[in-house]
RNA sequence: GGGCCAAUAGCUCAGCUUGGUUAGAGCGCACCCCUGAUAAGGGUGAGGUCGGAGGUUCAAGUCCUCCUUGGCCCA
């Protein structure tokens, strides 16, 4: 195996490795001045082949992220490394995902993009963690959504349209529409990097997902969990449809609605005697025909008052004392006496109206209800079940009839105003209320009220028969199993989840529409028995034909009859489907097809051990799971989900297609790169709070981690090629190495540890933010400390040239595994450049490696402490620098540095490095003796406190008071345990960790200080280090013609350089500089003589110079 | 109307679980330094009533109560 650039010879011999060069990868050496101009390209790489070990991949010092992330999806694709990844777990433990299936609706959005990496990111760490991680893709078909799609598609409006359209040729456009969007998901989730099974995903729509969810109706059927009743949900008359409540939420439009104030009459006990009579208000008149009770608020009092207000002198009124004065108005009235609800309640009335015959029913007298307020009407609140989602609830709690002369068209069935729209019917009952001398007042009342947003005709609120679970009986069982789950973040499980679940009510299964499951009910049209039927296969036997290939979807489920299990009778399908929701809940066992097929599989993967889906899921997906697991197998289906806030724009507004601020995420994708967006996602605040994605936002990214990381890996790849190191060859253990290399080993073990915890407890964003100050780190102190070490003459010291680049190596390739999960791109590529380039038997991608552990060898917490330390010194000494205006490039002699005590031995080893970074020759670390230092006490409230509670800052201010000789006398008590001090005329004893020592230099040299570090520098110049200053401004002024030269990293040159006067040129070659100019300048000689065209160069004062280089 | 969440520098966010006396980072801005990682890096500065008001405490950004504003969900 040849190498190019072999280790065992200096720098000076080329490394460089021309067009000549028989290897098909090549080294070309950046060009800086044509890299400055270099467009945004991709480095293009041939097939992967068994690599020269010595030979570095090229890598662009400006990526092109997206260029680079397609060439990896390209690799991923080519390998099938997704698959390989489960497959090599395959006998693993197993770890369970459950895919929410997205609704395939419509494009997807940016806020796609946050839940699909949030729910890679955790099955990527636990396959890397050795488990099995089955990622089983999923797409929520059926729906309402789905249909209003294509309805706007086909310009259908109304369900009779629809009806007409077509049921068959309608549910047929449905299946083509998801499969539509399926598309475009499926592309969105492979560029993003989200690793899930599309091929093997499951449908909603699917016969065998359908069998399933028929299934687990007929079990919740067997145990009468399943039961008719009427719902009250917003409708529109015209369309004759209901509305969900996104359809509504755009429909409100500001209107003028009757008010009307009426009286009824109380017909029993003393307020009947005395001809009272209640006052009720509504803004719905045509709803007062359908009156069964009213209700009054406990901790409302009411008022018996004198009125003749309303034209009929002394007329007693019942109504909230509160709003005496604004019904009756102020002045036209008498408090006759005060009466509480419970006064009230029980109270029967007469009614405005008889429309409907109620039979025995009792009926029509005053209740309790929470929701009444005295912000409107009279505090006494008219109910009419059939026509309110409250007054249902209270008609169904005291048991009271529905009473609903309305028909599907939102159409008067009986009475004077048989045949028109309820709305249109107002103010003729408001008149006949008048003319029977019910009414007391009518105004009119400016409001929001919903709309129908199809045909902008009012909607009405209308109970109409529906299919509930009775998900209230399993009340408890639903709160056990939440309080069992793991949620983040973790106010989920008591706040809205659970508040939600302790507000439970009977889940409202059926919808009236087209596109869903069928309600697999069969109703005999004689007898009306209801059979349930648990799959297709009983539907043929008991239809008596075969259906095992029907397909369970309107319209062909309801051609099918049944007879009737009871009376023989013929059953047809109810016509009813199914929520949506119930679809999604079902997927933990309708995605095997579970019980009918795919049993082992639902054993092997229930429950789940992650969730994660928007907030926006808790009352849709979180409960629809959690509530059929619980009826259905007791438990929940899922033990840890992470609940995601939304995303919004970059100016926290909401994304919306109206507002115009809706981010394409293939645009960002195509501009900034998935690991850009993935990180925003990762990094960005908390994962449960609202968050923004911008390109200000994923620019920054860019900058502050991908490229910095990037920037490392150029680094380190450029000089490995140079110098052709071999990673794998001898190595210094790290015990062995410099302690900055052991530093940055602590780090990363430290790191690892961070990123391993945070994502096992689902933390992402601690393991963010400890990833993003280690590559700061690894950067800006590593490798800007270290720069020397690798471009220097391996002759020099080899062990330390292959310590640094061992060093750098174990940093960039374990990091780039503990990125892995997180930024899936970026990590295979260094994975790739700096792995697999150099050992062709390497695991071929780091999705494919296990989670990094890190080598208990490398720890080393004291040594953590003190490079803190150390880099504290060195901002200090900068500090002081630049307060003396001392260029950095003038050597110094010496620097003296306090610290803490406790601080002091670590740091002892790493001043060499202080030195070095403030280009100082001696940092002396005070050791507090000598009078180079003085020592002040600083109070340490959080032992103060608790010893002298309301006497602290007393005894604090004391401390701090303290001069010389007190700081002196007080330390010397306290080294033998306490000190005694007088505070305000009394003796206080203080114990050592009461006080903290801060040490200042004495000097007179430039200092900086900060707590108990302080940094002191000796600012004298002598000769030797002006002519030393005046060196490296040379090398600085020779290295500056070399890049201005376009030469390349390692070309050599020669050098010729006059330096003025003679005597500095002289100091110069006596001090050995020119050797060392050469050294650090590549010059394979240098000539001291005259230059006729060269570069002038000022040396401080001590003189200038002319330099000229030719390259060899 | 109810529930939950949020509010810290011009911007984006840490810090709050476990209270401790100079509240941090990045970006942006101004000035300066550095110059073979260079469209990088370093330093200094301006910029904070930690949304407001009470309370608990020796001590509150942190704990409690109320309020304001915004978001989400529900009515």
């Amino acid at each position: 195996m040849t190498r190019h650039g072999s280790t065992s010879g200096p720098l000076r011999r080329s490394t460089r490795v021309g067009p000549r060069s028989p290897h098909a990868r090549v080294i070309v050496p950046r060009r800086y001045r044509s890299d400055r101009r270099r467009p945004l390209v991709g480095r293009t790489r041939g097939p992967r082949m068994a690599a020269d070990a010595a030979t570095w991949p090229t890598v662009p010092s400006r990526p092109d992220l997206p260029a680079m992330e397609r060439e990896i999806l390209a690799m991923w694709q080519r390998d099938d490394v997704f698959h390989t990844s489960m497959r090599q777990r395959a006998d693993a433990p197993v770890w369970t995902f459950y895919e929410g299936p997205p609704t395939a609706n419509g494009m997807p959005g940016t806020h796609h993009v946050e839940a699909r990496v949030f729910k890679d990111i955790f099955p990527r760490y636990r396959t890397m963690k050795g488990l099995s991680v089955r990622r089983k893709g999923g797409w929520d078909c059926h729906g309402l959504p789905v249909e209003l799609e294509v309805e706007k598609e086909l310009g259908l409006n109304s369900k009779a349209e629809i009806e007409a359209y077509g049921i068959e040729a309608f549910n047929a456009k449905c299946r083509e529409s998801v499969q539509r969007y399926v598309g475009a998901f499926e592309e969105l989730t492979e560029r993003i990097g989200f690793w899930i099974d599309t091929d093997d995903a499951y449908r909603t729509m699917d016969a065998t997902y359908v069998d399933s969810l028929w299934w687990a109706l007929k079990q919740l059927w067997d145990r009468d969990l399943i039961f008719q009743d009427h719902r009250v949900a917003p409708y529109c008359g015209r369309c004759g449809t209901g509305l969900s409540d996104a359809e509504v939420a755009q429909g409100y439009q500001q209107v003028d609605d009757p008010s009307v104030y009426v009286r009824f009459p109380v017909t029993e006990g003393p307020l009947a005697q005395r001809g009272a009579s209640l006052v009720v208000w509504t803004t719905t008149p045509w709803t007062l025909p359908s009156n069964t009770a009213c209700a009054v608020g406990a901790d409302i009092t009411y008022a018996l008052a004198r009125t003749d207000a309303f034209g009929i002198e002394g007329e007693l009124l019942v109504l909230a004392e509160d709003l005496l004065d604004r019904v009756l108005g102020e002045d036209r009235y008498e408090l006759v006496e005060r009466l509480t609800a419970d006064d009230l309640v029980g109270l029967h009335y007469e009614g405005p109206y008889d429309l409907v015959d109620v039979g025995d029913a009792d009926h029509r007298y005053v209740t309790q209800a929470d929701f009444v307020t005295t912000s409107d009407g009279s505090g006494i609140v008219h109910m009419a079940p059939a026509f309110g989602a409250d007054d249902m609830a209270v008609g169904r709690r005291e048991g009271l009839p529905i009473v609903n002369p309305v028909d599907a068209a939102g159409r008067f069935t009986t009475g004077p105003w048989e045949g028109e729209f309820v709305k249109d019917a107002d103010p003729g009952i408001t008149a006949d209320l008048d003319e029977r001398g019910l009414l007391l007042a009518a105004q009119t009342y400016t409001h929001t009220y919903p709309f129908c947003w199809r045909c902008k005709r009012p909607l009405i609120y209308w109970a109409k028969p529906s299919w509930y679970i009775r998900t209230t009986a399993m009340r408890d069982e639903l709160l056990a199993n939440n309080a069992g789950i793991d949620w983040h973040p973790e106010h989920i499980r008591e706040g809205r989840f659970g508040n939600w679940l302790e507000n439970n009510v009977d889940w409202a299964l059926s919808r009236d529409r087209y596109w869903g499951t069928p309600l697999p009910f069969w109703r005999c049209d004689d007898c009306d028995h209801v059979t349930v039927v648990g799959s297709r296969a009983e539907l043929s036997e008991l239809a008596g034909e075969d259906h095992l290939e029907l397909d369970p979807h309107r319209p062909y489920v309801d051609d099918v009859t049944l007879p009737c299990t009871a009376c023989g009778g013929l059953a047809h399908r109810v016509p009813e489907v199914a929520d949506a929701w119930f679809d999604s809940g079902g997927m933990p066992f309708a995605q095997w097809g579970y019980p009918h097929t795919g049993v082992e599989e639902f054993e092997r993967h229930y429950p789940a051990d992650y969730i994660c889906e928007a907030i926006d899921q808790t009352r849709g997906w979180f409960y629809s799971l959690l509530a059929e697991s619980t009826l259905l197998f007791g438990d929940s289906s899922y033990r840890t989900c992470v609940c995601l806030g939304h995303i919004v724009d970059g100016d926290g507004r909401k994304m919306s297609k109206s507002a115009g601020n809706v981010l394409d995420p293939f645009v960002l994708l195509e501009q900034h790169g998935a690991d850009a967006l993935r990180w925003l996602m990762f990094a960005e605040g908390n994962p449960w709070v609202n968050r923004r994605v911008g390109n200000d936002l994923l620019e920054d990214v860019v900058r502050r981690l991908l490229l910095t990381v990037w920037n490392t890996h150029v680094f380190f790849t450029t000089y490995a090629a140079i110098d052709g190191i071999d990673v794998a060859a001898d190595t210094p253990a790290p015990d062995e190495r410099p302690a900055i290399d052991r530093w940055m080993l602590a780090e990363l073990a430290a790191l690892i540890d961070t990123v391993d915890g945070g994502l096992d407890r689902y933390d992402v964003s601690a393991a963010t933010r400890a990833i993003e100050r280690f590559v700061d780190d690894l950067s800006n102190w590593y490798v800007r400390r270290n720069r020397r070490r690798f471009w220097k003459s391996v002759t020099d010291d080899p062990r330390d040239k292959q310590a640094a680049y061992a060093t750098l190596h174990t940093c960039l390739t374990t990091l780039a595994q503990l990125l892995a999960p997180f930024l899936p791109f970026l990590s295979e590529r260094l994975w790739q450049d700096l792995v697999v380039s150099q050992d062709a038997t390497a695991t071929s991608s780091v999705h494919l490696t296990d989670f990094p552990v890190a080598d208990d060898a490398w720890r080393d917490e004291p040594l953590r402490a003190a490079m803190t330390t150390a880099r504290r010194v060195v901002e200090l000494g900068r500090q002081a620098r630049n307060d003396t205006a001392v260029k950095v490039r003038q050597p110094l002699a010496r620097a003296l540095v306090t610290v803490p005590i406790d601080a002091r031995a670590g740091l002892q080893e790493l001043l060499g490095d202080v030195a070095e970074e403030l280009n100082v020759h001696e940092v002396v670390l005070a050791d507090g003796t000598g009078d180079l230092v003085e020592r002040d006490l600083k109070p340490n409230f959080r032992a103060l406190g608790p010893a002298f509670q309301g006497d602290a800052p007393a005894v604090a201010a004391a401390i701090s008071a303290l001069d010389a000789d007190g700081v002196g006398t007080v330390l010397a008590a306290l080294a033998d345990g306490h000190a005694e001090l007088t505070v305000d005329g009394s003796t206080r004893t203080i114990t050592p960790e009461m006080v903290e020592v801060i040490e200042h230099s004495r000097t007179g040299w430039a200092v900086a200080a900060e707590g108990a570090v302080s940094f002191a520098l000796d600012t004298t110049l002598t000769r030797e280090l002006e002519v030393e200053g005046a060196a490296r401004e040379l090398v600085r002024a020779i290295n500056d013609q070399r890049k201005a030269a376009d030469l390349a990293l390692d070309d050599r040159i020669d050098l010729i350089v006059s330096v003025q006067p003679p005597s500095l040129d002289e100091e110069l070659e006596a001090a050995g500089h020119y050797t060392t100019i050469a050294r650090d300048v590549l010059a394979s000689s240098v000539a001291r003589a005259p230059v006729a065209d060269g570069t002038p160069v000022e040396l401080g004062d001590a003189g200038r110079a002319m330099i000229a280089i030719r390259p060899v």
